[in-house]
DNA sequence: TGCACTTTGGCAACAGCGTTGCGAAAGTAG
DNA sequence: CTACTTTCGCAACGCTGTTGCCAAAGTGCA
């Protein structure tokens, strides 16, 4: 019920069906691209979307007849006709992420499996101004789809089956309107209007997010549970919150600041101005070296945010994490079974696993940022 | 979308014309139940929902055929035939809310509208076991309707606008399956089936939820914003969330466990087991006379939430806030000021208001958990 | 008073969604 | 080879919101 019928407003839209279509496609899409290359028979699908088995034949039909579907042979017979296998055309739309960070850009070209089909690499300099960094961006971007998709020039546009270029960077910004806020210690990138200056100059649509929602999305679309808690500790400390299969950005795309929550009143300054903030506390401790104390910080940061919003699952990254893997889990599992044990009857102590990709895996994941739409999984 | 075509692993559901039309009646009723008694044309009612004209007139003729609308009146003409007005009829349906405090019994009978019609209050002993318990909340809601509905003996169900009974209590539960799980200091409640019992004796539906859950859903029907936070302090430290219109409860019912959030890394002893957790230092500080302090670190802790969800709203409620409300909204609004200052830009600061309501309002609430799925806002 | 115009809202025909009834296709089992 | 099972598409259907059209009910001006 996405997407269409909006009201002026912005409330909630009346259903058609149109957007009844829309809805179930997407489901069935959706569960397509979850079978990956093993593929799903129409059955199985009738099943988990509840519809009619006519019903999914007739939408793989249309998915098979725009090219995004195909068979892909059949299972093994029960004693009748054997299923029929479909699978998800993965080179009928590709989107392009982009990571930047301090110092450098990534980007990658992923299909619609989210497989990564190329990338680039860069330095960056973020302090160097808004124009010189648009540049750069729209340059690898250029360059990538040109070499992959064999793009003539400029003007991606033509690419039929490009989505869309994602972008993810740090510090906060508004999703919706695609503006820069104030991007750490860059002051001069504030309020710039990263979204549209940059689907102006390349002719596609561009989505700009945060990081850790990025990086959240990624692992959402790559089957983790329903609700969970990406947290991410590098030289700072950031949140990705997926809540019922979506991000959770909050309405002024702030949600997910986990860094400067007070764990320690009237505690050691920290330099967002506020006094003893888990981030202050956590890095602390790792400069001092006690990776024991920084995961148990952390790990009573992450107990204060699944007790206020009972999720199933915390998963860890970034580069301070990936240092001492073993250590940041087992210290946060502690401080989470110790709240479960606390809590008698209720005490399921919510799993915690080290967060599951390498150093691409925000750059994947801003490519979901225009692939996750067609899956049912609206950016809002 | 909801209440249609489950799927069996409760997966994402497929839509069908059955899901259109009771997505789309939902929501006239929804928008005819916020209108009140003034009322709301047709046209209004399609500019709202993005349907057509058209599509309103026959949704709201079926309304009308089934008692649950009717017209009243006209508004002024523009210069042509004037708009009819629409409102619901609240007497059409009707919902108990029951409130289970640690000593106290609170019933009420309410409409469709929300409008309490009649209410019993009563001592209640938790301790004494759940027979004697059932008994009591049975005969409550059994004498309410029976003089207000003039509903002849038991057996609710012949009641046909009695369309269930919420019942709210303090502590955790399991709001799916309607099972208790430790109420606060009554170990013999643990794992009794409140809901299915309740249901089985009275003959009508019955959803039970945490009080502060109960609270928050009739804030969200009652008009508040998309987002917003209920913190209530009374004789401990809750929370109820509401997230795009709906409320959080989280996978295990859990969510809304604020009152453990550590605020202060090894601070003094909590009676959960934990240390340096909100309840206690908040508490500490209102015993010991010093409110400004209490509300400084509920202003924290509130703070850090929302930080974390990027919530529009913070609402205070409680018999500790109602003590000296002033002090305390003030005292809040102090810290979230402070952070939106610090960070700039992004600075509107989140607003903290007293919680409209009195008393009756956790019942009140428990009623809205029947009403409010009528109006699309299912209970998860 | 009468005529033109605007606006509301119902009737009827329609397009398109998933559903149902049914039969062809493609296997297994004996 | 026959009987049976299972998959899956065609055709008819019911129901949704949509569109085209017109009656109803006002205002405004001559």
């Amino acid at each position: 019920m996405d997407g269409v019928n909006r009201t002026k407003s912005g409330g909630p839209a009346g259903a058609n069906l149109f957007a009844v279509r829309s809805h179930n496609t997407a489901l069935v899409l959706d569960l397509l691209r979850a079978a990956g290359g093993e593929g799903i028979s129409r059955l199985e699908l009738a099943e988990r979307t509840g519809l009619t088995p006519q019903a999914v034949s007739k939408i793989t039909a249309r998915l098979r007849e725009a090219g995004l579907a195909a068979e892909a042979g059949r299972r093994a017979s029960t004693g009748g006709k054997p299923r029929t296998v479909l699978r998800l055309v993965p080179e009928a739309g590709h989107a392009v992420g982009v990571h930047l960070d301090r110092d450098e850009l990534r980007a990658v070209l992923v299909d619609l499996d989210g497989a990564v089909v190329g990338e680039r690499r860069g330095a960056l300099d973020l302090g160097a101004g808004a124009e010189a960094v648009l540049g750069v961006v729209a340059g690898a971007v250029e360059g990538l789809v040109g070499e992959v998709l064999e793009a003539a020039g400029p003007g991606l546009g033509e690419v039929a089956s490009l989505l869309g270029v994602g972008v993810a960077l740090p510090g906060p910004l508004d999703h919706a309107r695609g503006v820069l806020h104030r991007v750490t210690r860059f002051p001069e990138w504030d309020g710039f209007p990263l979204r549209d200056a940059l689907a102006e100059r390349l002719g596609v649509p561009v989505v700009v997010d945060k990081d850790t929602n990025a990086a959240a999305l990624g692992l959402a679309v790559g089957g983790e549970g329903g609700s969970f808690a990406y947290l991410h500790l590098g030289t700072g400390l950031g949140a990705g919150l997926v809540i019922g299969g979506s991000v959770h950005r909050g309405v002024r795309t702030g949600a997910g600041e986990f860094g400067h929550q007070v764990l320690q009143l009237d505690g050691p300054a920290c330099e967002c101005g506020d006094r003893g903030c888990v981030e202050a506390l956590c890095l602390a401790a790792v400069e001092r070296g006690e990776t024991e104390e920084a995961a148990r910080v952390l790990g009573v940061g992450a107990g204060n945010l699944v007790a206020l919003l009972d999720i199933d699952l915390v998963l860890l990254g970034g580069r301070t994490i990936t240092a001492a893997p073993e250590a940041f889990v087992a210290g946060v599992a502690n401080v989470l079974d110790a709240r479960a044990r606390r809590e008698g009857a209720l005490g399921t102590p919510t799993p915690v696993r080290l967060a599951p990709g390498g150093e691409r895996s925000v750059a994947e994941g801003a490519a979901q940022l225009l692939l996750a739409p067609l899956f049912g999984r609206p950016n809002t």
